[in-house]
DNA sequence: ATAATTGCAAAGGATTTGCACGAGT
DNA sequence: ACTCGTGCAAATCCTTTGCAATTAT
């Protein structure tokens, strides 16, 4: 099991990642286009939590022609491939984040400055599963963010 | 304390937001309309988590005349007076609940049939602040959301 | 009277979709 | 060849806003 503070995807996690979307693709008949490598590399390169056009604007540096429409549709396919996970976070914009293959973490929200960091809790995740057991729920996913004031907002004004 | 399984609002929890709708308008210069009322006590008395349009749709057996434009107005004013909380769960829509006056809960939603329960822990909640305090963060408020399905839905189709 | 509120319709922002053209298999 | 993917623009969905008419104070 891998730490929520190990943000960087290494080069093996990066290998795994392509592999499993050719195999998922492969077995959708989809196709692999330059736009799509783009994309997903790009993804799968950056930094967690980007949204479409933080995204877009980073792939524009490689193709300036990429569309919105095309990164909307390969996030979407990522999603639906379990490679990439979709998040809110109350800005109005989605957000994405490459899902980690070993691990789940949830997020700590700077209100003022807009970081995000990442937390993981054993002990919170199976309370979790016993609160949803005694309302008769079986658990598939949940969301947990924290919003507050980070150290260096506090710092900086109160 | 109440519990969060109490969910109805009593007449006297009734009173008692008319009282601090009618204080924050005052001290506002805002004007008490026949919309407003209707808007603001349809809210009050209605089962939580609604979005803007299910709303309208009560409010609208009373007046058919009310715009949506009103309901998204009057739903700001209780946010902004502290007496309606917006809540987003994914689906696209923005949906509000009565802010229970003394009480903190979060929520399970069934993926399946989309019905909304509410729960409360205490110990989640600790849990958190020591989360926040080890990376450094004032906690404000936080989103805990368990997505699954709930017991009806998973009798019916396994 | 004065200023706030309403309802409509138009504007906004994010996301999706239709379609003709282009590209992968 | 055949089908899928792309890029554009138009369409859609939810929400906000401008404005003239209406209403509360």
């Amino acid at each position: 099991m891998r730490r929520a503070a190990d943000k960087v995807n290494t080069e093996t996690d990066l290998d795994e990642l392509k592999a499993r979307l050719t195999a998922y693709m492969d077995q959708k008949g989809l196709r692999s286009t330059a736009q799509r490598r783009l994309v997903t590399e790009t993804f799968f390169e950056a930094p967690g939590h980007l949204s479409i056009e933080e995204l877009l604007e980073v792939v524009r540096k490689q193709d300036p022609k990429v569309g919105y429409a095309t990164v909307y549709r390969t996030l979407k396919l990522l999603t639906d491939s379990g490679l990439a996970q979709e998040r809110h976070f109350g800005d109005g914009v989605s957000r994405y984040e490459v899902a980690h293959l070993d691990e789940h973490h949830d997020h700590l929200i700077c209100v003022r400055c807009g970081r995000i960091e990442e937390f993981e809790n054993d002990e919170v995740e199976a309370m979790q599963d016993r609160i949803a057991a005694a309302h008769g729920f079986v658990l598939e996913r949940h969301r947990h963010e924290l919003y507050g004031v980070c150290h260096s907002c506090h710092r900086d004004r109160g």
